[in-house]
RNA sequence: GGCCCGUUCGUCUAUCGGUUAGGACACCAGGUUUUCAACCUGGGAAGAGGGGUUCAACUCCCCUACGGGCUGCCA
């Protein structure tokens, strides 16, 4: 249940972000949480804000970033004003550190990396919590010594923080199972815990929308936003995205970069429909576009249990979007499926037919691969090589019987049915069904037996080229 | 180990105490068909287990099991 508190004065616009870490591709997890901000601000005329959390400098790449950039892009993710990096705002964020201090809402720790570990390793044999318990929470400065040091948040020992969850509701964690976070390093830049939160407040976030292995840090980060005396913002922790095995995702399924989905050869829009519907339902609606999604969102559709990652189905939502696709639209994402996949790029006289064979090829293919492959008879070069089964199409039926064909196609009109009539007429004349023809003309015109109908093919390639393949192999 | 979250057909999910537990993908069978596909019809398929609360529980509570997360000077 949404509790009264988290509805917000209707006068404050909605503010959501994504923050991944350029750490590397853009995963299909980190791919769903930016679509969920995404389409939650554009249904509320709200911001969607983009922050590169760069602030582990060892493995933040700028190649990564890009990565992410381009992912976010070709999904149609559109973000408000420029990405931000967190690692430019350090200063802010030490700021805000040496704020907490001088409020009494942290302390300087001057424990070494090797004394942290004794302790937990001592807890550990004992038994006891491996929580670190500093011992200078509450030292004398006076007694401070001259070496680095980490600031650390004060954190509350007893009591308990709440985190109400638009998605899971309360959540109550005890703050005897909260540490005291460090907040700045030792080399003065912030960590994670900070970071987020100082950000989040100065760029207005109203709405944190993020996986749910961040619910436990809201507590935290809820600390922080208590100690500056900040408004919390809406929490919506979403379930996590499993592999096919219901384990945790990995490579075999599904934890790939949504680019080598676009190289894989699906549709962004179908990509959007089913990222969409994992782990958001509004009622029983399946496929719908983007603009539905964007009227439809909200965080009340958002479930509570992990998903799998499904390829049939994707391919399915996939397949009606190219079906649902404009031809002119298409087009240019057939293209840069093209180039991204490294196969070659279209001709001008073969960017002409496909955009005439669109029509027919559409509904017979759910993913671009799919696509490109029934095309092969605008796309093979001539003479039309004839692979082996349609060879032996071709033998089934004299290949005098297409020679025969040659004079009678000349002498139709163009339209579909008189084109049949014309194949039918011959295949009657030699005491043959329709197909019994159909199948080696086809194999003809395309070199193979997998295509759209003879009759599209025929109508998309033109008279002169059909006359023309067909000499080709009658010859 | 401690704490937190989750658990409806194989999968994604609907259900907001009373339904023959619905839909979609996948699967199976049949039909149509100029191949593949598409399409049409039909079919099998679910509330993790155990306790409560209630006239009534998939829905609320507790326990267990299983899965996941956090427990870092990673994010």
């Amino acid at each position: 249940m949404v509790s009264e508190r988290l509805t917000l004065p209707m006068s404050r616009q909605v503010i959501t972000r994504f923050a991944p870490s350029p750490t590397g591709y853009l995963h299909i997890g980190g791919a769903r949480t930016a679509l969920f901000n995404w389409l939650y601000a554009r249904g509320r005329g709200g911001k969607f804000l983009l922050r590169i959390e760069d602030t582990d400098r060892e493995r933040s790449t700028p190649e990564a970033t890009e990565a992410i950039l381009r992912g976010l892009k070709w999904l149609g993710l559109d973000w408000d004003g420029e990405a931000t990096s967190q690692f430019a705002r350090k200063d802010r964020h030490a700021a805000v550190a040496y704020a907490m201090l001088a409020k009494g809402r942290a302390y300087k720790c001057f424990s070494t990396q090797e004394e942290i570990e004794a302790f937990r390793q001592a807890a550990e044999a004992e038994k006891r919590s491996t929580l670190f318990v500093s011992p200078w929470r509450d030292a004398d400065p006076a007694s401070h010594p001259d070496r680095p040091f980490v600031i650390r948040m004060k954190a509350p020992r007893d009591g308990e923080t709440v985190v109400e969850d638009t998605v899971l509701g309360t959540v109550r964690v005890a703050n005897a199972q909260l540490d005291d976070m460090v907040c700045l390093r030792s080399d003065g830049t912030p960590t994670y815990m900070l970071a987020v939160v100082v950000d989040d407040h100065d760029m207005g976030v109203t709405h944190v929308i993020r996986g749910n292995e961040h619910l436990n840090n809201a507590a935290r980060q809820t600390m922080i936003y208590q100690a500056m005396g900040w408004d919390v913002p809406v929490w919506a922790h979403i379930p996590l995205i499993n592999g096919t095995d219901g384990k945790k995702l990995s490579k075999r399924h599904g934890a790939l970069g949504v680019e080598e989905y676009q190289a894989m050869g699906y549709p962004a829009a179908g990509m959007r429909n089913y990222l969409t519907r994992l782990g958001w339902s509004h009622g029983d609606d399946e496929f719908f576009t983007s603009a539905q999604a964007v009227k439809w969102f909200d965080l009340k559709g958002i479930g509570r249990s992990p998903s799998q990652f499904d390829f049939k189905k994707l391919e399915s939502l996939c397949g009606q979007h190219i079906a649902a696709s404009a031809d002119a639209a298409l087009l240019p994402e057939i293209e840069a499926f093209l180039n991204v996949s490294g196969r070659p790029a279209l001709t001008d006289a073969q960017r002409d037919l496909m955009l005439r064979g669109l029509y027919c090829l559409k509904d017979r293919a759910k993913i671009f691969p799919e696509l490109i492959d029934k095309a092969h008879f605008i796309l093979c070069s001539r003479p039309v090589p004839i692979e082996e089964g349609a060879a032996k199409a071709l033998d089934t039926v004299s290949r005098g019987i297409l020679a025969e064909l040659t004079p009678q196609l000349q002498n139709v009109s163009w339209t579909r049915d008189e084109l049949e009539a014309a194949v039918a007429k011959v295949a009657a004349a030699h005491g043959l069904g329709l197909g019994k023809i159909a199948g080696p003309l086809r194999a003809a015109i395309a070199g193979r037996t997998v295509s759209p109908s003879v009759f599209d093919m025929m109508l998309v390639l033109g008279r002169n080229e059909i006359l023309a393949r067909l000499s080709d192999v009658t010859a």
